[in-house]
DNA sequence: GCCGTTTTCGGCCCGACTGTTTTCAGTCG
């Protein structure tokens, strides 16, 4: 069990402590001891009980806590809180604006325990009257509940795909030659329904067994459709006759939009692959009058336009990557340090590690104050020379502040090799203010790479808005790099928006805003989705060599 | 509940933001 995985137990706990008016000092510290787990270096799992209780701010109890929880995996104590409180209590704690004091008030005062309540009362009217309450958090919670109820049944990119995997698993000890198809290929950076093909000739449906949940009436014979082990996303496996497989597996690995392109006589893609008795998808596309593309990029986007003018060999690719350059030590919020964070980049055969740790405004991710960069300067040289044909680059996140400016002097910007700039805080600005702050941003001659360009979480955040293509004229004119962040949190920017970086000739960095060492594998997702806009590795800033990208950022 | 002495009781991470207040409480990252 990780650290985090126990600080959300003892999250919940004091919250829940909180909520039923037990005792308030112990929720405080229970609350505070989340805040120290999440930056503990070492893993509570390997620790003795002596050494957990000689971290700051665990006393005997929490100590008892962790050892309860890493033995049972979970605390008897956060078992009778919850048997205390209504289901649907759970459900109002993900609303945006509402924590725990101000939930306490909607169930004790109105008796609200579900979402569906919560939402008739704002449409009443009923919250605005509340004390401590008022129309502008009524709208807000109402907001907050349209945008939950859009993400229900939806996943991540990366939770998708250790289900899907865990589900292929399960079929595959059933059924043979299972494969996943669907989103899941084609990643898309959310995922909503799970496909499989189970090939298997004759009569007879399908027979899954538990946990899976059959929904009888959308299943048909060739098609189980349902659920797996609770999980609200929607599942599909389909019964495929050997001699349907290879154009079945195209419908399900191309989106409906990318089947009803047109070829140059007006038929649709969709009509090819339904009549074809063509036995390889190449075949298909050909018949169709197109080259191959690949299934990421069947999204009835540009890709046929792309293929006149492109091949898929360019398209960038894992093997490709020779670097990274987005990532944090126990410099700042970072759970690595800086040596084990580069160690683990040449391991999985990277040739350059860029440090960019939070700059000094980012309080709350212990941003480094200019003495600190002067201090982890003379670490990198030190660790560099010990290196042969691998390097450490000195870069920095800095936090773009409200009015544009970055967030050191001009001497200590000048220091680094490189600057990522960034928004962290004031995410809510209008559209003209928050392009020209990030205007003001990409024009300062410090800025290197322009990260996380809308500040959206996916399925939790939505970006501000901007106009892009003043950003990304801006990024060309003044040779500053597009960041394609690669955390699956974020996938920022938006792939539909490459393109457009592309035409400008504003090159893209797969960074994975790495805060641990396996962290560094999320542009793993980074990848996946630059295919789908067909970057290729030749304006991949970290596909190119230590010598090439220093020679980008001297450009500035 | 935990810490650290101003050493057995007082005060808790912290700064920004928002909305509801009329000087501040609640939420967030």
């Amino acid at each position: 069990m990780s650290n985090s995985e126990i600080a959300d137990i003892i999250e919940l706990t004091g919250k829940l402590l909180d909520l039923h008016d037990k005792d308030e000092m112990r929720s405080k510290t229970y609350l505070s001891s989340v805040f120290t787990l999440e930056r503990l270096e070492t893993d509570l799992s390997t620790m003795q009980s002596s050494e957990i209780s000689a971290i700051r701010g665990f006393g005997k109890l929490m100590t008892k806590n962790i050892e309860e929880i890493l033995q049972t995996g979970t605390l008897q104590e956060l078992t009778e809180l919850v048997a205390l409180t209504p289901q649907g209590i759970f459900d109002i704690f993900k609303v945006k604006g509402l924590g725990v004091k101000k939930i306490k008030v909607l169930w004790n005062e109105l008796g609200l325990d579900n979402i569906n309540d919560l939402k008739i009362a704002c449409e009443n009217g009923k919250i605005a009257l509340q004390k401590g309450f008022g129309q502008k958090t009524q709208d807000s919670i109402l907001e907050s509940l349209a945008f939950l109820q859009a993400q229900q049944g939806k996943l991540r990119m990366d939770k998708a795909l250790v289900l899907s995997q865990e589900i292929l698993a399960v079929l595959s000890s059933i059924y043979e030659g299972v494969e996943e198809v669907g989103q899941v290929i084609r990643a898309t950076q959310t995922v909503d329904l799970l496909q499989f093909i189970v090939p298997k000739d004759g009569f007879g449906s399908l027979k899954l067994p538990e946990p899976f949940e059959i929904d009888v009436k959308e299943s048909s014979p060739s098609m189980w459709r349902g659920t797996f082990n609770k999980n609200q996303i929607k599942i599909e496996v389909e019964k495929v006759a050997s001699k349907d497989l290879v154009w079945k597996r195209m419908l399900r690995n191309s989106a409906d939009e990318h089947l009803k392109l047109k070829n140059e006589k007006g038929e649709h893609l969709l009509q090819f692959v339904q009549n074809s008795k063509l036995s390889s998808e190449s075949e298909i596309y050909e018949a169709f009058g197109s080259f191959y593309i690949i299934p990421e990029m069947r999204e009835g986007f540009t890709e046929l336009d792309w293929i006149k003018s492109n091949k898929n060999e360019q398209i960038v690719t894992w093997d490709s990557l020779k670097g990274t350059l987005h990532n944090h030590s126990t410099y700042s919020d970072g759970k690595n340090t800086l040596k084990q964070m580069a160690d683990y980049a040449k391991e999985i055969g990277l040739t350059y590690f860029g440090i960019a740790d939070h700059s000094q405004t980012a309080t709350y991710a212990s941003g480094l104050k200019p003495e600190t960069v002067l201090k982890q300067h003379e670490e990198i040289s030190l660790l560099n020379a010990q290196y042969s044909d691998f390097k450490i680059i000195k870069g920095i996140e800095s936090d773009i502040l409200p009015n544009g400016d970055l967030d050191y002097e001009n001497d200590v910007l000048a220091s680094f090799d490189y600057v990522v700039a960034s928004v962290h805080s004031v995410l809510n600005m209008d559209i003209d203010r928050a392009t020209q702050r990030l205007i003001k941003a990409i024009e300062n001659p410090y800025t290197s790479i322009l990260g996380h360009l809308s500040g959206r979480l996916l399925l939790s955040r939505e970006g501000y808005p901007l106009h892009y293509q003043k950003i990304i004229d801006a990024c060309a004119a003044n040779n500053v790099v597009m960041e394609l962040n690669a955390s699956p949190y974020r996938l920022d920017i938006d792939w539909r928006y490459i393109e457009a970086c592309l035409n400008k000739g504003v090159m893209i960095s797969i960074n994975p805003d790495a805060h641990t060492m396996h962290g560094l594998l999320d542009m793993h997702y980074g990848v996946k989705v630059a295919r789908k806009a067909g970057l290729s590795s030749e304006m991949t800033l970290n596909c190119k060599s230590y010598a090439e990208v220093m020679k980008v950022f001297n450009k500035k």
